[in-house]
DNA sequence: AATGAATGAGAGTTCATTCAT
DNA sequence: TATGAATGAACTCTCATTCAT
């Protein structure tokens, strides 16, 4: 459970000087990364984070400016920690195709064993709206970029990438809600094929239904 | 901007029984939904929101059991109303994909037309989850029919529409998020023209990279 | 000692509708008066405020946007106070030097009458200075106002009254300080009498020390 | 501006016993003179004193109690300060008139150049009481000495020294706020004129309005 | 002598909700 | 139906001070 521990890095703000204190930050980050998940930003309380870290409540502001920037630590965290999971799933070189497969699993997988930290990152539209788009925005380039390549290497059709990253992501994040953080009970892997067969084949018949069938040699 | 005013229904909760009753209570209804959607819940007060309704502020509670109890019926009826814009726009009988094509964008003119409120429904998700899923499920459960029957007069693949009806509305409500509420200087028909050529054909090619490159005939 | 409840303005700030409002209203002006006075800006508390003045904490928030927007409206009110109290022992037309003693006495016996109070007033320095300067810079004009037609009348010398104004306030502001405040055992009338003897004539010789002695009648 | 740094005394509290001490001891009076004159005792903050001293926040405790004390210290100091350079400026032995027209111009001209420092002496009324008592009841003494001294001599009129001392300082001190802390754009000769031709010869005509007009000169 | 992490009491302020009129 | 005064729990944030290193 312990979501953040292995967080490598300890985004700024106020930076711990000694060991001790970095420990102490880190427990921090760990119980608002809880306290937030759970109950949600408005309901989450300093004093509730604190308690949760074992430390003083003016502790908490010895490392952080005030509550949304630690919400702000956390999303920006959030969104380095996505993409190193999938990243490392979708592998390096990879056709488009089977990168999206893999990346779909794995942004499932990750949804489902970060459920608390991925709701903290929807929530930050309402929070922190400059992080939320930052986060979107970030991911939608690279997904751009990742299109293109594949267009230029002939792998997929070519198309307005931009429209697609966005549209792809939107997929992701509905299947990710209603597939992982509501019901995560079916396997992964039907989410992923029956998305995958929208995104490769898209919903019209491959011989599109022609009112006169002997005219047809294809579309 | 009126836009609750058109309101027919007055949804439950404490209904007027007198014809100034329900004056108040649209009033109160509109205010909120001005107020939620420009600062979001948390932010909107009871006492702005009947300081813009023109009411005392314990008037507020002649109508309304809580804060959030004004927000669900907004929410829900959010749910109506964007769904009768889009059956509206859409039509009754056209075939699946070029409803698709209206559907979506219906859809970015709506969320254009009413970004505040759209922006209230995102919330809900933290204000009022039942509220929130409740909105999503139906809106599912009426592209699943959809979907099905088209598949059932094969103008469209088969596949698993559930999974495909969370899909298409996760790119739906990114494009909307992205393509109206964002930034809504692109032309909606690009955005529906670049995503319609997404959910038709997919991203894969038509004549699958052959083995035996001979084979192709367009590439 | 109810040294507020004699205010007949209840000065602005968020005024009531009712009057138990009015009432609510002046019972934290009250309780503030005194809080201050007794325990200077910094040490009073909102809620020793409206524990003394038998309300709740947040009907203090319904009357006044902060501590220091009560604090200000209590030097506003001091203002009026020490002038009307001295204006009224002042009497309407009587000559320059005549009116300096009156004023003098009058202002002395007002903060030992007052002595919280008009701590409050001497803190505005530090707290709300724009407040303070107004109370002085009022007092001055018409200190100055009164001197200049004190000389046109011939009454008094003439000299650079704006200075001669604030040199007239800061005696007795000092004198209220030393003689009233810290110390009241010596009967008013000795300062008076030390002061006006000092503000009519001068600390100089009646004849100034003459070059040649023998002119001297006294020295 | 370096205004503390030539203290000769470190006032009491902690000594230093090392050279580096006494180093760390002035950094930290001097960084406290600037960030209470600025920002007042209650915004100032023992962080911001070390953080413009440079040193760690727990160094100030070796050298200062609290807060208090070292605003304390810097009040005594100020006493020193403000003597030393009235004394300087007066001179030794001038007649009474000479030295008070030289004292308060060189008043002036020490709060013009130390404003900061001067305003927390004020302050002190509301700090430190009895610092800010002393500092007064001190000066009072002393001239209360030189008025009796110049009686003696026969240099002014005979009167209620102690008053006068009070009313004396009174002047003074508002003619330093109002000429210069709030405004120091007049000469300060100007404003030395205008008092001492009242504090010389007071208000009254110098023959006072007889009743037999004929015996008049002037007027 | 110097550091800086840790403390925790206490402050001002907000606001949904209640209720007497 | 409408009012608006009153409530008080709950919150975030501050900062002088302590103490182990």
């Amino acid at each position: 459970m312990n979501q953040v521990s292995n967080m490598r890095l300890a985004p700024p703000n106020r930076m711990a000087k000694t060991a001790r204190g970095k420990i102490t930050r880190n427990k921090l980050l760990e119980a608002a990364a809880k306290e937030f998940g759970e109950m949600g930003f408005h309901a989450a309380s300093i004093s509730g984070i604190t308690r949760a870290a074992n430390v003083a409540l003016g502790t908490f502001y010895v490392y952080f400016d005030s509550k949304e920037a630690i919400f702000r630590a956390l999303v920006d965290y959030m969104s380095h920690l996505t993409r190193a999971w999938i990243a490392e799933r979708v592998g390096p070189s990879t056709d488009r195709l089977d990168a999206e497969r893999k990346g779909l699993q794995a942004f499932i997988e990750f949804v489902r064993g970060h459920r608390d930290l991925y709701r903290l990152v929807m929530e930050a539209q309402f929070v922190a709206d400059d992080a939320y788009r930052r986060y979107y925005n970030d991911f939608a380039e690279a997904y751009q970029r990742n299109l293109a390549a594949a267009v230029a290497r002939g792998e997929i059709r070519d198309g307005k990438n931009e429209v697609r990253a966005w549209a792809l992501m939107g997929m992701s994040v509905f299947l990710g809600l209603r597939y992982a953080i509501w019901d995560d009970s079916q396997p992964a892997e039907e989410i992923v094929a029956a998305m995958s067969d929208l995104t490769e084949h898209g919903l019209a018949l491959r011989d599109p239904p022609a009112k006169n069938p002997k005219k047809r040699k294809r579309g």
